[in-house]
DNA sequence: GTGCCGACTGTACTTTGGTTCAATAGATTC
DNA sequence: GAATCTATTGAACCAAAGTACAGTCGGCAC
């Protein structure tokens, strides 16, 4: 796994090349005639006080290569801001070795890193915007609008069964488990039985 | 590192096994008896439709062990409820081998772990989905086995596309996706695109 | 009773998904 | 240059998913 990163200046901390052998050091200013090839994480350093779109922009992410913000000083906003930028993740640039190690790990396979305290901060943000706006439908109640029978035949969608052995499962007809699952594409408003999987396997709301 | 997994019942599925090597399971009627003792993680499964107190009540804390629940439908009012009760994290039950070693590596460092399809949503990050960036992958290596366009099209079929919306969006025909998909699950192993999207979400191998 | 609802099934149908033939073309490797 | 891999597409085909329309049966409420 290739590393790239992107600085004001070129010189890297010891913690970035133990935990990236082979690390390229890039300056900010040659990044625009730069294309990223093959599998890695583009990491872009943020001095202080620098803001966070001088550190994503312009970058090549043809490549889909995952950009994480290397912050002299994380906070909450940056964060944010370095999500929405596209980011898949934000992590103090003087983090430990084993840091960088599980950020590398984490985004690498298509995840999103946030920091410990950083995650303790949104996650107490969101329960207080929660709290205080009580679940407009965010709560997934989905089991509440179907049957039972229709629960049933839900969670085994979401297993990935097909309707024939949704159908010996249930000792039903295949017939009656397409009944089923028509009366529950309509209630939950879902096309298939690709996105029922997704609404029940909370990866969508 | 020790690992003891709560349930209502004992029974370990292959990827707990797997992921722990010499899990200790736990029912959850046993747990105000015990002392958990010396490094390790406690999981809490908690079924469908089980309050998530019910996972996490009761179990003895004093030993410092982290505690993830395990959720059986994870949905972002559960993952919120988990960590505001001191949990120090909530993955899918179903989740992949790889993924719960993850957990395991972050929790056991003191951190905290939410998953990427959660965390999105907690952020707010609909942005980046429309960016084309990676999907909630996970370090089961599945993209790895993939050329890029299989991946590409991978991706989309985990998020619910039809076959037409990914030609459209690919700016190719539906046939080519045919083609991609064919591919893609005779690389996988797996049957049809509803079980490839819970291998690229990282449900169950 | 009558009406409503859920579970269940049948026949017939359309649509979508997926496979089996086959082929062209570019890029890379040896 | 031959071999290999990938992306792309076509025609034809089979299978699975899903819809439309229709019907039986039991429980429950009014």
């Amino acid at each position: 796994m290739q590393h790239w990163i992107i600085d004001r200046e070129v010189g890297a901390l010891a913690t970035w090349v133990e935990a990236m052998p082979g690390v390229q050091i890039l300056r900010r200013d040659q990044i625009p005639a730069i294309r990223f090839a093959g599998t890695g994480v583009i990491w872009s350093r943020l001095r202080s006080g620098e803001p966070v779109e001088l550190a994503l922009a312009g970058i090549d992410r043809s490549g889909g290569q995952p950009v994480v913000l290397l912050s002299d000083e994380p906070d909450e906003a940056q964060v944010l801001q370095a999500l929405a930028l596209g980011a898949a993740g934000c992590c103090n640039s003087r983090a430990a070795t084993a840091v960088l190690q599980q950020v590398t790990a984490v985004v690498g396979n298509g995840g999103l890193w946030v920091g410990q305290s950083l995650l303790r901060k949104l996650v107490g943000a969101t329960a207080l915007r929660l709290g205080q706006l009580p679940a407009e439908g965010e709560n997934d109640n989905w089991a509440a609008l179907l049957s039972e029978r229709e629960v049933q035949v839900s969670r085994l969608v979401a297993n990935g069964a097909s309707n024939k052995e949704i159908a010996d499962h249930l000792a039903i007809t295949e017939r009656t488990v397409k009944a089923h699952l028509t009366a529950v594409f309509e209630k939950l408003g879902v096309r298939d039985r690709l996105q029922l999987s997704l609404r029940v396997n909370g990866l969508r709301i």
